[in-house]
DNA sequence: ACTTGATTGATACACGAATATCATTTTCCG
DNA sequence: CGGAAAATGATATTCGTGTATCAATCAAGT
């Protein structure tokens, strides 16, 4: 800043008035400084200046980055929120442990962050504390709860695997499996499975050990292909399956063709996510489509609002999700 | 950190020594200072930290997020390696413009980056200036070219396209389309549209315009198909299609299968990328397998030994690439 | 000429930590 | 017990920017 009030001929207090509140230097100063700034290749330290606000003007984004490509989407839309107002995102990757989350938690804090997004509900105590106590915004996104540590984006996984499982009810499936990653583990899989329970129950159908399969991650087509062996294996009689990812549920579809298994007329398919070439005429996959650019979109949205003192209406956001019927479920 | 020092008992200046030089401490003030850290919750300030140090512990990388997959896994890369050193990451998204690359670029100077990524080589002259004059380490990744500002990792887009283009053409197809996104703007397509045209002339083939097809971003498998129908309609002797995207190239598998068109019996298809998909046995797409993940670590890596003052070796790593041949070329 | 307001400048201090210098206290060893 | 070494402390300065206070200059209006 020195060298630009040199180059511009003006004391450094004038340069700093320029950037912060030009209106109080005139036309032409402000142009000269700013020419300055232009010629010498000024770059403002945004540390130094964080160190005087408090305020970072960054995001930190912590998921779970690994094979999940819906994540990706969600930071495209986290990005481009941020980007309109001149924010950086900072990302860290949990690789689904509390612990690597609550250390990396700690480290950005100490970056002065301006707000926090964490993918999923699963979190440390002392990171909630943490989070609690520093009070700076922080959503929560893809899994919905009663109770965030401050907001929440996403959408009822619970809801989505009802439905789903209902969908497929409803045309006459009466041995409806369920095969998916950590059903028991991860708490939005977790949700999941509740749904899925609560629609057998619904429908007045029995809950059975044997058409429920995890399959560890990552997903993939062969793995999907293989649980459908498996599931076959337990019990010929199965007519539908609804799958907790649209990779497996595509292989599985594949396996099918190659076993000359008939979808649906033999036996229903669905997946979860809703990948463009689940709509293909070919596969024509029955899905839920979750909307996760928006996600991120609005997690960020809520945090910028937040920051502007602007007071949030609705703390929880539903996003929703949307039961794509195709040919798979008939 | 006043308040560590109240709450050990002891000076400011030890705790200072107690996280800088733990060995100029005894092993019982050391012990007391950790503890009071725990206790009152320190979080260091890693801002105050950087403004004194000139060091951010804080890598930048510039991509254009969208639709692509491999992407993730170069983040995946990057994150994991960053994360071993304690080192953080910060991400921008350039949507292809070099203008909002070079904005993105002066804002992340501004935070004391020890270093940077940059996807492609399509940079404006004064991103390039900015940083051959600040003399952080910075990688070029994906493309491979000869002049990098400072080190690269990637593969060659022309060796790919010339190879499977020869590939096809060893297995006797000798009306070879071309069909991908943005062949001739952006610069690592005009690089693989190049390895194509070489191929072409080295099996002595003739280059028909005709037979080449842009298809505009995002890629999709719907892409596929239509580009699938649109260069039969141009000519229907095509015997092989090279896709830049394994996407179109599944799509146009599809409508392969839609039409029954035997691939590879009428018709070789190829894609790139190698999506685990392409693995299946029912799609048995012959494509090229990129190693998005290494190419993130090495890129990451490489600033590491920089940063520790180790010497580069090889300031341009080819990582390569690797010909998967399966059943949709014979 | 005098007041008023706009513009600019000089100076000092703050943000939170790193570090250099010098001083003091404690510990250890012969 | 003396002296060296280790451990600890006090103080001041620095990093680059923001901001508060007070002073100085200048232009315009009456």
């Amino acid at each position: 800043m020195r060298d630009v009030a040199r180059a511009a001929g003006v004391s450094l207090i004038t340069v700093s008035r320029a950037m912060r509140e030009p209106e109080r230097v005139s036309g032409d100063t402000l142009r000269s400084v700013e020419d300055a700034m232009k010629r010498i290749g000024y770059i403002p330290n945004l540390t130094a200046r964080s160190l005087v606000s408090k305020r970072g003007q960054i995001v930190g984004a912590l998921m779970p980055l690994v094979d999940r490509p819906l994540f990706a989407a969600t930071l495209q839309g986290v990005s481009d929120c941020l980007a309109e107002r001149g924010y950086h995102l900072l990302i860290g990757n949990t690789n689904d442990s509390v612990d690597q989350e609550q250390g990396l938690l700690s480290a950005f804090l100490g970056r002065m962050l301006d707000g926090v997004i964490l993918t999923g509900f699963t979190h440390s105590e002392a990171s909630r504390e943490l989070l609690r106590g520093v009070g700076i915004p922080v959503v929560e996104i893809w899994d919905l709860r009663e109770n965030p540590i401050d907001m929440a984006v996403g959408y009822s996984n619970f809801e989505a695997a009802r439905q789903m499982t209902r969908h497929v009810e409803a045309r006459g499936r009466r041995n409806i499996a369920s095969i998916g990653a950590t059903l028991t583990s991860a708490d939005h899989m977790q949700h999941r499975h509740a749904g899925y329970v609560a629609a057998l129950e619904e429908a007045g159908l029995p809950l059975r050990s044997d058409l429920v399969l995890e399959v560890p991650p990552p997903m993939s087509v062969q793995k999907g292909a293989e649980a459908l062996v498996e599931i076959l294996d337990r019990d010929r009689g199965v007519d539908a399956i609804c799958f907790s990812s649209d990779l497996l549920a595509i292989g599985a579809i594949f396996e099918c063709m190659r076993r000359g298994i008939a979808v649906p007329g033999d036996l229903a398919i669905t997946g979860f996510g809703d990948l463009e070439l689940a709509g293909d005429p070919t596969i024509g996959l029955t899905t839920i489509r979750v909307r996760g650019y928006q996600i991120g979109y609005e997690a960020a949205d809520m945090i910028m609002r937040k920051l502007d003192g602007g007071d949030i209406d609705n703390k929880v956001v539903d996003v929703g999700f949307e039961l794509i019927g195709r040919a798979s479920t008939g």
